[in-house]
DNA sequence: GCCTCACGTTAGTCGCCATTAACATTGACG
DNA sequence: CGTCAATGTTAATGGCGACTAACGTGAGGC
């Protein structure tokens, strides 16, 4: 064997997200994680404690994908930060659907312990949407733009639920254009 | 006791939709919402076939309270219409949010054969959405107004996630301002 | 040629939980 | 009163599934 797959490790993480995904994170077994890459059961116990740590483990990336995609848009000025925010999402949420329904629907699975640094990497990608929002509307109070960034998610990560009605290109076309023009409403109402 | 409570039947789908949403259908032990309405246990099974059917009677009154609330929509014009949809939709998800949050998270645990008859209503109900913004704006492609819809209701059914950050009216109205601002940008790029 | 490490395997074990059985209680109603 | 229907209760029962044990095996290093 020898392992000729890249990284059974990584293999692995892929598998159980497509799968908890699709069925919820209960309604999928160990086992069935096994032989989803090939092996079967109990294997997984060398590569992980269990099947909390996988979880954790996958939220874990996909915030940091997330929030990496942002970590460049630093340097930028305010507009062109929030292009590239936007555009990161989009292309995360259309490219990776079952991610994003993990990231939505599972963290409660994850324990205690773990949730704490889960969701202070989620907590960290909405603040560097506020910062920028903020900076390119200073008029407007914190609590809004928070609720205002919360609800582009929300329209960002409905993907998964709409999937292939439109191309590829034009559904990133369509978000961003309603992600933009929700944002202007949201802001500019006080 | 001569069931000085209202109807045990409803108190327990109540009691359930609130686990539910808080800890995931699997999160939750049929001992757990009897506990929650004061009867433990196997009495549960006294009113409803088993916790599947519970969850199924849930998600089929939602649907049926979303789309009742739209039907009313019909005799409408257009832009009215679209209005009684939104402001509809926005009471219920601030009024409930964990109704929302089970309609969006449990589907998959409905057994399969009531799990058409929830998605029907479901799609009624896009539907019905759909069909008022194609009135309004008959030179957008349906397969466009449909994905955009799905954003609107991913934008408002962020709710349950950003709760008490913005007092209940404002919250309501930056939602209808993004609502109408994104399906705006979404039906006029073609 | 051995030792050991990395990875797997199959066969338990154990606990949780939905569901069912068997047995009250109580109120309406004749 | 006695009966019935509605509604609960507490003890099984049974299955599923996470996790552990005990046991290979093959590849490098020495």
């Amino acid at each position: 064997m020898t392992t000729p797959t890249r990284n059974r490790r990584a293999e692995i993480l892929d598998a159980a997200a497509a799968l908890f995904a699709e069925r919820g994170f209960h309604g999928v077994s160990i086992e069935e994680i096994g032989a989803a890459v090939g092996v079967s059961g109990p294997a997984l116990y060398r590569h992980f404690r269990g099947k909390e740590a996988l979880l954790t483990e996958i939220l874990l990336d996909i915030s940091g994908r997330l929030s990496s995609a942002g970590a460049t848009a630093a340097a930028l000025d305010p507009a062109e930060a929030l292009n590239v925010l936007l555009r990161g999402h989009i292309e995360f949420a259309l490219g990776h659907p079952e991610l994003i329904r993990v990231h939505e629907r599972e963290l409660h699975n994850v324990p205690e312990a773990d949730r704490r640094a889960v969701r202070r990497l989620q907590r960290l990608y909405v603040e560097e949407w506020v910062g920028v929002v903020r900076d390119l509307h200073p008029g407007c109070a914190a609590a809004r733009v928070r609720a205002a960034v919360h609800a582009v998610f929300g329209l960002l990560n409905s993907t998964p639920r709409s999937v292939g009605e439109l191309g590829r290109a034009e559904m990133a076309a369509v978000l961003e254009a309603m992600a933009l023009a929700s944002l202007r409403a949201a802001v500019s109402g006080r």
